[in-house]
DNA sequence: TAGATTGTTAATCGATTAACAATC
DNA sequence: TAGATTGTTAATCGATTAACAATC
């Protein structure tokens, strides 16, 4: 972690998908591979490999290539996945729910302590190995728990009221779900937006005027 | 509809953000709105508002700004979100059970008509107003109806058998949840891909570099 | 008409790609 | 040593921003 002054969000975007491919290639056995091949299989070009993994080091070796395992494990490392974030879900919908249950957080370099709900019906229900538990657990909560970060799973007119309150506590981070803009409230925060709406709304015009979409940014 | 020789995608991306903003102002009875107004609510320059809407028509009027109601029902329309694209559903877990709940297909293009799952434990379950059939009536319930799409919420090792068998039926749009690169085996498709996982790896890094990212490209 | 604001062209900025000298 | 492939600088390309003439 020398370099990393300033790395453009392009860059940071990419970073989980090298390290899939990564992880991947070192699973097949594979030791050793090129820019070229490395680019080739991920469908991007050799100079932009080269360019985005010197952002953080020089992790090749000139006429040989790069370690796989060596590579995968430094991504690792810059991503920060051996962190164990402790998280917080808040809304136990079905989003919630398939939040909590579907997402592998260990390997993500979080953890899911705890997950709260404003709906009588929802407290108590297991998900995955936490309960949930009523909203107006929440504060009391996160005053005696170390909380990193809030994954917000409920409706956005829900969230000011919830948000402020988190903000108050301290929890600066939010994986938000909602099309709350949370930057916009509180400008110094660490906001990541899952917008399914419009990513769907997105495929929509695709398949609308699938002829002549450039290809640029496809990917992600 | 007229000019859009080859949008690109950075400027495609935003659009279901300006259809977001411009419906809200509607139903604030917003009348009119200029682009520098809109670009101030938007956090973006009122260059690019500009710019961007001019690749589909002059909808402004000089002097006077752009009507919110008519700006915003041509952006719906640019999106295609008047379509009732038949789209099925691969997948009744967690994830998929949250796609088909959580959903307003109706407002996003879309109409969910199937959903298919290979477990038996999942068959004959109801996810909003449908329900769960057997994957083995996939081809079948495919031959029988027309269908625009597939939303794909299951794991990548299950996706090129399903996929083989709906590109040969002739559905060419997706909508991937799983890390599979559809585009990659076959190339005339049209994909969105959800990757929750490397969304929550880019919070994770930028939470472990919180001081010195750039803003580029922060929202979305 | 005067003021406001668009549509559009030109300038800038940043990201991607190409090229190649350094070096394993 | 010769071949391969990196790290890095320079060139290109595309996207964003600024500027302003057109016009409502």
């Amino acid at each position: 972690m020398s370099k990393n002054d300033s790395i453009s969000m392009s860059v940071i975007r990419r970073l989980p998908r090298y390290y899939r491919f990564l992880s991947e290639l070192n699973e097949e056995n594979v030791d050793r591979i090129s820019s070229t091949k490395l680019a080739q299989i991920m469908n991007v070009t050799a100079s932009q490999v080269r360019q985005d993994l010197n952002c953080f080091g020089g992790f090749g070796q000139q006429g040989y290539g790069y370690s796989v395992s060596q590579l995968k494990e430094e991504i690792k490392n810059i991503l920060g996945l051996n962190n164990h974030y402790k998280a917080i879900l808040i809304g136990a919908g079905n989003l919630g729910r398939a939040v909590a249950m579907h997402m592998n957080f260990n390997k993500l370099g979080f953890e899911l302590i705890a997950c709260f709900d404003n709906s009588e019906k929802k407290t108590g229900e297991k998900l995955a190995d936490i309960t949930v538990q009523p909203e107006t657990e929440l504060e009391d909560f996160c005053r005696k728990n170390h909380v990193d970060t809030a994954f917000l799973c409920i409706p956005r007119v829900c969230v000011e009221n919830v948000l402020d309150k988190l903000y108050a506590l301290g929890i600066k981070n939010y994986w938000n779900f909602s099309h709350y803009d949370i930057n916009d409230r509180y400008s110094d925060t660490v906001v990541e937006n899952v917008h399914l709406s419009d990513n769907l709304m997105t495929l929509c015009y695709r398949m609308n005027n699938n002829t002549k979409t450039t290809r640029a940014q496809d990917k992600s």
